[in-house]
DNA sequence: TATAATATAATAGTAATACTATTATATTTG
DNA sequence: CAAATATAATAGTATTACTATTATATTATA
């Protein structure tokens, strides 16, 4: 799996950024520390200025990167579902049992996320908690349906139909197979949040995940 | 019913405003045309001067109602949830059934907005769209336990109470009420939002509410 | 009816944001 | 070593998100 994940790059739609930031050393310290940045300070109060001084760079360098923090944010939005989405093939691919693979499925997206040391500049825990508190605002926008045919959002879209076909798999007489994908994975993001701000509105506690929750849903729901 | 009845007027935390909207022509125009102006250009591009502009007053007046936008929003979006609020308490309250009632509940929540001319300066289909689009952005901040704490999410968070009790009614055995009803709630918003963006990620089309879906959902996990 | 109180409008000003443009200086590559 | 490219430094602009002050209406009360 770590051998394996080391030769593998996120792929992301080049539109999203000028220059890609994998590509250099700044570029790579753009990414690291504007998620330690986002995490701490939220996305509203984060400014490429702030970055730039923490990162010993300027401003400028970084709009050479990206076109502005939205951008950045799809950016990083992207990496997180793409790399979300390479655990979630991998460790279903060897599963033929249909129900067992969904069953893993639900479990790869709705569990807290582990480190993983395969890309060294990025922290997936701190990432984790952007996508929970930030990743609604990257398509809540008067820009979304431009932005969607520019296909900002194709690995989400992809990762949403992976699991509606994994649904369908499991009963193919299920009438909403994919708005019980999209329920999964942005009701398991709303979970994460309530856990964490508003406690007496979900059942999910302390270091539990939403996992139990869904998994019995699904169960329910297609058995 | 209880307190609802009590008052025509949709009750809001008196810390959300300065100066309660309702309280003049000058608040009313202040909120009626926000809810026009926020439909229009999105939150992001809606300003207080863009704002005065429109509504023939300055700036400086609107800041005598409201600390900034954000506070506007959660106004809006306690009006909005209040106004839900007491249709579901209404249309559920003779109803004896449990399950007729939950059903009822999920109906009135999940259903697109249709007009409403009780309160005359606020267009409750506008503001639904509203809420479906930004209302996410009110609690995804840095300041959401402060702002809590404030009870800036009360009628929200009891319209989740709500429902949840109405879970537990039917089926007192079911483990997850709260994460239930929060996702019948929010998912709801979700699948509109997708309806509208993102039809590929949904079962709902044109026309179509999630009522179906969710009330198949809910049906299925608690009978 | 005059006066006081209050609400609103107009004007000005500030720090920060979200950029763009230009030039200088490194660093890499051919 | 020269040329190309990347980065850094500096400056500048329009807009945002306010605050403060003063002027002018409107309303309430004595």
């Amino acid at each position: 799996m770590e051998r394996l994940l080391q030769s593998v790059k996120i792929g992301i739609n080049e539109k999203i950024y000028l220059k890609d930031p994998e590509s250099s050393d700044l570029g790579k310290r753009i990414v690291e520390q504007s998620i330690l940045m986002i995490d701490e300070i939220g996305f509203e109060s984060f400014t490429f200025k702030k970055l730039g001084l923490k990162i010993g760079s300027n401003e400028s360098s970084i709009y050479r990167y990206f076109e502005n923090k939205h951008k950045l944010l799809l950016y990083l939005a992207s990496w997180y579902w793409g790399w979300l989405e390479y655990q979630l093939v991998f460790s279903t691919n060897s599963i033929t049992d249909p129900f067992k693979k969904l069953e893993k499925a639900i479990e790869i997206v709705t569990k807290s996320t582990v480190e993983d040391s395969a890309f060294s500049h990025i922290n997936e825990v701190l990432l984790n908690k952007i996508v929970i508190n930030e990743y609604s605002k990257s398509y809540l926008t008067k820009e979304v349906d431009t932005e969607n045919k520019e296909g900002y959002f194709v690995i989400y879209k992809r990762l949403v139909s992976r699991i509606s076909e994994m649904v369908n798999a499991v009963n193919k007489d299920y009438a909403y197979p994919s708005s019980l994908a999209s329920t999964i994975l942005e009701g398991s993001l709303h979970q994460h949040f309530l856990k964490d701000h508003f406690s007496s509105l979900t059942d999910c506690h302390k270091n539990d995940d939403p996992t139990k929750y869904f998994l019995h849903l699904v169960t329910t729901l297609l058995k």
